[in-house]
DNA sequence: AATAACGTTCAG
DNA sequence: CTGAACGTTATT
C-alpha cells in the first residue's frame, strides 16, 4: 500500500504542475448544449434549485486557502489552470447555507424567522429546503400538515418536507444539498455513496457491521430513505463472511436483548408514546404538530433514547474502510475482556432498546445501510403501526452493535487488559512522554494491534523499533515493556495485516458539527416536568466519566446524548479506531491521540483537513506512510506533534515533514514550514541525525519541548546544534529529553548552559553522562538559575 | 469508479 | 462585473 499511496502523491503533483497533457480536451464541453439541457432537466424535477453557499462563519470558511491542496493547486492564483473551480479542501464549508436570494416556493418570500422570537414560530417562518425534492418553502406555507417533515439538523435549513416524507420518497438524489464534502474530492476520500447497486445486497446479517457504519452517517436524515430503498450497501470489498463473525460477536448482545428481561426496561423507555423527534430528523407524529420544531425540544419523553442521537454518534463512523478487520478485532477484544463484559451488561439495557427497535425495523425493511436510514420508511411504517414509531429511526441492529465497539472509550478499557503491545519503555519511565506513551500504548494498542509488520524501512531500522508486538521488542536494551509486564504477556496478535487500502468510505457521509441550537438545560421528564438538575450540574458529573462511560450515557436519552457530546467532555479523544473518524470530526477535538493505531494516510489526511482547530496530534507508533499525510495537509495550529517510534521516519522523512512546500507558486505561499508553530515535538525512538535537528531549529522556531529519547544517533554535536548561537531554539527550549541516548556525554550539559529558558533536562540512562557532570552543571548554573537533580541524570530547574 | 472540467449561480 | 465555487457532466 505504501507504494500505491506514494504513487498517488506523485501523480497528484504532476497533475497540478503542468498544464497537463491533453488528457482531455477542454474545449469541447464548453458550449455543449447537451450539458445545458441536462441541467435544466434535472432542475425541472424539483423546481428551482438553489445552490447552497458557504456560511462564511464556520472554522473552515474562516480559514485561508492552504495553497497546497488539489484544488488550490488548480487555482490560477496558485499557478494552476483554474479549470476545476473548486474550493480549497481546507475551506470546505461545514454548514453550507441557502443563498440570500432564496425564497419560498409558495409565497415567494425570504426567510422570516427573524421576525419572531418563539422557536416554533421561527421554524415555521424560516426557509426549509427539502433534501429530496429540493423545494424551499416556509413550513408555514405548506398546507399538508397531516404529514410530518423531518428536519435534518446537520445542515441548516434542511429537511425532508412533509410531502416527500409522506410520499415515502427516498431521496434518490444522492445526498442532500451541501454535499460537496462528499463529492468531488480527490483521493476518493469522499465519495458519494452509490446507492444503486447496493440494493441488492443481501440481507442483513452480514451487513450488519456495515450497516452500522454506514447507517449512522450523519446524513442519515437526508438520505436514509433512499438508502433503505436501495438497500444496504456494504462495502464492496468486504466479504460477507467477515461480518458474520462480527455479528456474532457483536450481535450477540442484541438478539438476546429482546428476550432479555432488560428488554422490558427498554419498554419503559418506550412507553412514552410521544413521538420523539430526533434531532436530526425528527419525525413529527401526527399527534403533534407536524411541523413544530419545537417538538424536538419539548420532547417529553426521552424514551427514544438516543435514537437520534445515536444516529448522530453513529454516524460518526464515517470512515469505515478497511478497518473492518480491525473492528472485528476490537470487538473481540472487547468481548473477551471482562471489563468489556461488564460494560456490556451496563449497556445492555440500552442496547437492547435500540436493538429491539432496530430489529423490528430491520425486519421490516431491509436494512439499508446507508447513512441514513431512519426516517423515511420508518415513518411510513409508523403510520401502519403505532409502535413502529419509536423504532423507526433506528437502523437495524447492526448499527447499534457496532456503534459500541467503535466508540473509543471502549477500546481503551477493553484493551487494556489484553494488550500485548509493548512499547519501549524507558527504564523508568517517569518521564512525561514516556509515561504517557506507555499509557497510550496500551490503550491504543489494545485497540488495534495490528501494525504493519514491517516495511522496508522498518526492516532497516529494526533495531529500534519493535515493530510488532509479536516480534521481539525493540532493540533498546534498557527498556522493558512496562506494560506488558503487568499486563498480559505477549499475545498472539493477529498479524498484521495492515489494512489494505481499500477504499475508504468516509465519504459516504457528510460530516458536520453538532447542531447549533443549544441542548436543553434540563432533562424533560415523562410527566412533562423537568428534572431539577440543570445541565451544568450534569456536566460536572459527566466530566468525571471516562469516554467509555460517556458513551453509555449517550445512549440513555436524547438529551443526555446531546449533553455528552459537549466539547468540554471530549477535549481529548484517545484510542480512536479509524472507524470513528467521522465521530472525531463531529467533536472537533483540540487533541487527537492516534498513537499506535494503523490509521492510514488517507484517513489521517482526511481527518486533519477537517480539524482546523487541532492543536495536539499524537501519532506515535504509526507508520510513516500514515504520518506522511502531514506533508500534504496543512495544520497551522498544531502545537504538539508526537511521532515517536514511527516506523520509517528518518532524516529524509523529517525533511518532507518539515520543509515548506516546494512548489510554491508565484502566489504567495509562504515558505514557512507547515509545522512552524509546533512547540512540543516528540521524536523518541527515531533514527534521526543532526540533519533532522538542523531542520528542526530552522523550521520550528517556537520549539519548547523536545523529546529525543532513544535516538541513538543523537550526539553532543546534536545538542550543540540545538543550542547554537543564532537559533531560536536556544532560547525557546524549556524541556529536553535525551534519555537513553548513549552517545550523549557530559559535554552536552555544557551546551545547555546556553539555553536561556531551559528548565528540564532528562539524561537518564545516558551511559556517558555522569553524576559529576550533572553536579557541575548545577553548580555552574547556580549563579543565575537553580537546578536540582530530581533523580539520577534528571535535571530540573527549581522554580 | 474516480476525478477532471464546466456552466451557472452567488456574493460583493 | 468579477472572483469563487456548487452541483452536474464528461472523461479517463
Amino acid at each position: 500500500m505504501a507504494m500505491s499511496l506514494s504513487a498517488e502523491d506523485e501523480d497528484y503533483d504532476s497533475d497540478s504542475e503542468q498544464p497537463r497533457p491533453p488528457n482531455r480536451p477542454k474545449p469541447k464541453m464548453a458550449a455543449s448544449p447537451a450539458s445545458a439541457v441536462k441541467l435544466s432537466a434535472s432542475r425541472g424535477t424539483s423546481g428551482a434549485r438553489r445552490r447552497r453557499t458557504r456560511c462564511r462563519k464556520c472554522e473552515a470558511c474562516l480559514r485561508t486557502e492552504c495553497g497546497e491542496c488539489h484544488f488550490c493547486k488548480d487555482m490560477k492564483k496558485f499557478g494552476g489552470p483554474g479549470r476545476m473551480k473548486q474550493s480549497c479542501i481546507m475551506r470546505q464549508c461545514i454548514a453550507p447555507v441557502l443563498p440570500h436570494t432564496a425564497v419560498c416556493l409558495i409565497c415567494g418570500e425570504a426567510g422570516k424567522e427573524d421576525t419572531v422570537e418563539d422557536e416554533e414560530e421561527k421554524f415555521n417562518l424560516m426557509l426549509m429546503e427539502c433534501s429530496i425534492c429540493n423545494e424551499i418553502v416556509h413550513p408555514n406555507c405548506l398546507k399538508v400538515k397531516d404529514s410530518n417533515g423531518v428536519v435534518n439538523e446537520e445542515l441548516p435549513n434542511c429537511w425532508e418536507c412533509p410531502k416527500c416524507n409522506h410520499a415515502g420518497k427516498t431521496g434518490k438524489q444522492k445526498r442532500g444539498p451541501g454535499f460537496k464534502y462528499a463529492s468531488n474530492l480527490p483521493g476518493s476520500l469522499l465519495k458519494e455513496p452509490r446507492l444503486s447497486r447496493d440494493l441488492k445486497e443481501e440481507p442483513d446479517p452480514p451487513m450488519v457491521a456495515t450497516a452500522t457504519v454506514t447507517a449512522l452517517t450523519a446524513t442519515s436524515a437526508v438520505k436514509r430513505k433512499a438508502e433503505r430503498d436501495e438497500c444496504p450497501k456494504r462495502k464492496e470489498e468486504e466479504p460477507p463472511k467477515k461480518r458474520s463473525p462480527l455479528l456474532s460477536l457483536d450481535g450477540t448482545p442484541r438478539p438476546r436483548l429482546e428476550d432479555n428481561p432488560l428488554r422490558k426496561k427498554r419498554k419503559l423507555f418506550d412507553t412514552n408514546e410521544e413521538p420523539v423527534m430526533v434531532k436530526k430528523k425528527k419525525k413529527l407524529s401526527k399527534l403533534e404538530d407536524p411541523l413544530t420544531p419545537k417538538l424536538l425540544r419539548q420532547i417529553k419523553t426521552e424514551n427514544d433514547h438516543g435514537d437520534e442521537e445515536d444516529d448522530q454518534d453513529d454516524d460518526e463512523e464515517g470512515p469505515e474502510e478497511d478497518d473492518e478487520q480491525e473492528e472485528e478485532e476490537t470487538v473481540k477484544k472487547e468481548r473477551d475482556s471482562g471489563a468489556e463484559d461488564k460494560a456490556k451488561v451496563l449497556l445492555s439495557p440500552l442496547l437492547r432498546t435500540s436493538a429491539g427497535r432496530e430489529t423490528d425495523q430491520a425486519s421490516s425493511n431491509s436494512p439499508r445501510a446507508g447513512p441514513s436510514s431512519e426516517s423515511g420508511d420508518a415513518q411510513e411504517k409508523s403510520a401502519a403501526q403505532p409502535k413502529a414509531r419509536h423504532q423507526r429511526r433506528r437502523l437495524p441492529n447492526k448499527e447499534s452493535g457496532k456503534e459500541f465497539n467503535p466508540e473509543a472509550p471502549n477500546t481503551e478499557d477493553c484493551l487494556s487488559n489484553q494488550n500485548h503491545t509493548r512499547k519501549p519503555l524507558k527504564p523508568e519511565d517517569s518521564t512525561t512522554n514516556q509515561s504517557r506513551r506507555a499509557l497510550k500504548l496500551e490503550e491504543s494498542m489494545a485497540n488495534h494491534n495490528r501494525r504493519p509488520l514491517k516495511t522496508e524501512d522498518s526492516l532497516a531500522n529494526q533495531n529500534h523499533r519493535g515493530r510488532e508486538l509479536n516480534e521481539t521488542p525493540r532493540g533498546y536494551p534498557p527498556l522493558s515493556w512496562n506494560r506488558s509486564a503487568q499486563i498480559t504477556p505477549v499475545c498472539p496478535r493477529p498479524l498484521p495485516c495492515r489494512s489494505p487500502p481499500k477504499c475508504i468510505q468516509m465519504e459516504r457521509h457528510v460530516i458536520r458539527p453538532p447542531p447549533i441550537s443549544p441542548p436543553p438545560d434540563r432533562l424533560p421528564l415523562n410527566d412533562g416536568e423537568e428534572h431539577v438538575m440543570r445541565r451544568e450540574v450534569w456536566m460536572s458529573v459527566f466530566s468525571h466519566l471516562t469516554h467509555r462511560d460517556l458513551c453509555v450515557c449517550m445512549r440513555v436519552c436524547r438529551t443526555w446524548n446531546r449533553w455528552c457530546c459537549d466539547k468540554r467532555l471530549w477535549k481529548q479523544i484517545k484510542s480512536i479506531t479509524p472507524l470513528m473518524l467521522s465521530g472525531i470530526i463531529r467533536r472537533q477535538p483540540a487533541a487527537l491521540d492516534l498513537s499506535w493505531t494503523n490509521i492510514s494516510k488517507k484517513q489521517l489526511s482526511w481527518l486533519i483537513n477537517r480539524l482546523p482547530g487541532l492543536r495536539v496530534l499524537l501519532l506515535s507508533g504509526c507508520s510513516w506512510v500514515a504520518v506522511s499525510a502531514l506533508c500534504t495537509s496543512s495544520c497551522p495550529p498544531l502545537r504538539t506533534l508526537d511521532v515517536q517510534w514511527v516506523e520509517g521516519l528518518k532524516d529524509a522523512q523529517m525533511r518532507d515533514l518539515l520543509s515548506p512546500p516546494t512548489d510554491n507558486r508565484p502566489g504567495q505561499l509562504d515558505n514557512r514550514s507547515k509545522l512552524r508553530n509546533v512547540e512540543d515535538l516528540r521524536l523518541a525512538g527515531l533514527d534521526i541525525t543532526d540533519t533532522s535537528l538542523r531542520l528542526i531549529i530552522r523550521y520550528m522556531p517556537s520549539l519548547s519541548k523536545l523529546d529525543l529519547s532513544y535516538c541513538n544517533h543523537v550526539t553532543d554535536q546534536s545538542v550543540n546544534i540545538l543550542t547554537a548561537a543564532g537559533t531560536t531554539t536556544r532560547d525557546s527550549l524549556t524541556d529536553i529529553n535525551l534519555s537513553v541516548c548513549n552517545r550523549v556525554t557530559d559535554l552536552s550539559l555544557t551546551y545547555f548552559k546556553r539555553c536561556g529558558s531551559i528548565c528540564h533536562i532528562d539524561l537518564r540512562f545516558c551511559k556517558q553522562v555522569t553524576k559529576e557532570g550533572c553536579d557541575q552543571f548545577i553548580a555552574e548554573m547556580s549563579v543565575s538559575v537553580q537546578f536540582e537533580l530530581i533523580e539520577e541524570k534528571l535535571l530540573q530547574k527549581i522554580s
